[in-house]
RNA sequence: GUCCCCAUCGUCUAGAGGCCUAGGACGUAGCCCUCUCACGGCUAAAACCCGGGUUCGAAUCCCGGUGGGGACGCCA
């Protein structure tokens, strides 16, 4: 019986959840669910300069936003908490000692600038750039001294000479690195803080990872933590190590560019499913031509084996057409209510609205399955709730020539008359009209549209102006006919 | 500078030596449907980075180049 799958999630709280580490987030999701393992959450916050105010109730929200919930982690526990490292001190100290105790690790004495100085020479003639060991060959009368002293100092790794360090990497295979390449990294800084390293390895040890999936910046970093397992006397996990996301120029993703946090995608107005779908095939896919997949039938499709190992550029093009496909899958009540808010904030209704309403349901049921956004369902439903402001320029210039204000008049009068005033009596109006004119119904359809909503383009127009309802619409035509009528004398 | 990773249409990708006349999706162009938009249907243009090898046969394996990315912190 193999050992149950345990993987984490490791971020540190020191800004908004990007975009990559979502992906990465959601990978550890999907391998832990499809193996009936365990997804945890542990975050890092041993750099205590870097701590953002704010940044963990953000990072906590995008995952659950997303629907990455974690098994074990801050706000549920698990049975091998802390789940904070800065909650986990006094175990890295002990391991730290214990490991110079033996031998494998040696207090450093060296000061930041001398290690600068140190890394400068380095660049200037050109040579790999690592610690040149000084402190390695301190006796023990030079060491006690200082520890009296009390002067500052770190423990770092005593990494062997001419060794072949190998791990095989489950999405790249096998990698090989040189020990002579690798520093003698530092495990404990001299404020007492472990290093990103040190406690890494410890809680994945103690927690019992069993496959790390991370960025593959880190990459460069897995041969020293073999060393570190070694050190320990402990069996390294798997690891597997995920591509970077792109941004469409090529490069990194940054909030300069558009977005690059789920914050910035929920705010644009993307739904959950829709970039969980989208990142789960950044990489990755099941093996055939599905595309559109929930996060279960992904979870059940899902293995390493078949991530690329390639770098992918976000296209948010192809997000949009997905997020469109999942706006058409909403319910109406699931599309009206995470329009609502929207709504209330562009004032289109009062903040006591409800999504009982059946006027707002009605808004919300022409809409969703032809806006590719919320933002865009949300600003699209701008006319059932007030006059047009204006109206589309190229549309007016087309539909809006000097004898529409007649037709127009001619029509709102017609539409007076209908009842009830529904799609299909005013259907049927219309087409009447256009017969008995000898025109096509489009003649008719098109100018009182714009006169309606003032653009050129949206649901039905018989349903839209049931909708809005046949007061307002008549106002409306009217209105418009006045316009033609200023802007022509105008000419 | 050293080390490491990566390389199929514009983009995401399928491809595990013959199934490849390189498939799908987004996007683009055209046509159909149609009151517009969206949806849907049809069609088209569009890729194996380069050079060597291995093999009867290479997008697929090996080597070298080139290009892109990453690491080289008392950051993670």
């Amino acid at each position: 019986m193999p050992e149950p799958v345990r993987v984490r999630f490791a971020p540190s709280p020191t800004g908004y959840l990007h975009i990559g580490g979502a992906r990465t987030a959601l990978f550890n999701f999907l391998f832990a669910r499809h193996h009936g393992g365990t997804f945890i959450l542990r975050i890092e916050d041993t750099d205590r300069t870097r701590y953002q105010e704010g940044a963990l109730q953000e990072i906590f929200e995008s995952l659950r936003w997303l629907g990455l919930p974690w098994d074990e982690g801050p706000e549920v526990g698990g049975p091998f908490g802390p789940y904070f490292q800065s909650e986990r001190l006094e175990i890295y100290r002990r391991h730290a000692a214990d490991l110079v105790a033996r031998g494998a690790a040696y207090r450093c004495f060296c000061t930041p600038e001398r290690l600068d100085q140190v890394r400068k020479e380095q660049e200037k003639a050109k040579v790999t750039t690592k610690y040149d060991r000084r402190c390695r060959a301190l006796s023990q009368g030079e060491e006690r001294k200082l520890l009296d002293a009390g002067t500052p100092h770190v423990v770092r790794l005593r990494v062997p000479d001419g060794r072949a360090v190998m791990f095989d990497d489950l999405i790249r295979g096998e990698i090989v690195y040189q020990s002579d390449v690798l520093d003698d990294l530092v495990l404990l800084k001299s404020d007492g803080y472990p290093t990103y390293h040190l406690a890494n390895v410890v809680d994945d040890h103690l927690m019992r990872i069993t496959h790390v999936l991370r960025g593959d910046e880190w990459i460069a970093s897995t041969p020293r933590h073999i060393l570190l397992y070694e050190a320990f006397g402990w069996a390294p996990p798997v690891f597997a190590h995920m591509p970077v996301i792109l941004s469409p120029d090529g490069g990194k993703l940054s909030k300069r560019k558009g977005a690059a946090s789920v914050t910035d995608y929920r705010r644009a107005g993307y739904l959950p499913q829709a970039l969980l779908n989208f990142l789960a095939f950044l990489g990755w896919n099941p093996g055939d031509e599905r595309e559109v997949m929930t996060r279960e039938e992904i979870v059940h499709a899902f293995g390493l084996e078949k991530v690329n190992p390639k770098a992918a550029v976000l296209d948010e093009v192809k997000l949009e057409w997905m997020n469109h496909e999942y706006m058409r899958k909403l319910t109406i009540d699931e599309a009206l209510a995470l329009v609502l808010p929207m709504w209330k904030g562009r004032e289109f209704v009062g903040a006591g609205a409800t999504a009982a309403d059946s006027y707002l349901r009605a808004v919300a049921a022409q809409l969703k399955d032809r806006s590719k956004r919320l933002t865009e369902l949300a600003d699209n439903a701008a006319y059932f709730f007030r006059e047009p402001g204006e109206y589309e320029e190229a549309a007016a210039k087309k539909q809006f020539k000097p004898e529409a204000a007649a037709l127009l008049c001619d029509l709102a009068s017609a539409v007076e008359t209908v009842a009830p005033f529904d799609h299909a009596s005013l259907e049927e109006k219309y087409r009447a009209l256009a017969e008995s004119r000898g025109v096509g119904a489009a003649k008719l359809i098109h100018p009182t549209r714009l006169a309606v909503s003032g653009l050129s383009y949206g649901p039905g127009l018989f349903e839209l102006m049931e909708i809005i309802g046949k007061d307002k619409v008549v106002a409306r035509m009217r209105r418009a006919a006045e316009w033609i009528r200023s802007q022509s004398q105008k000419d």
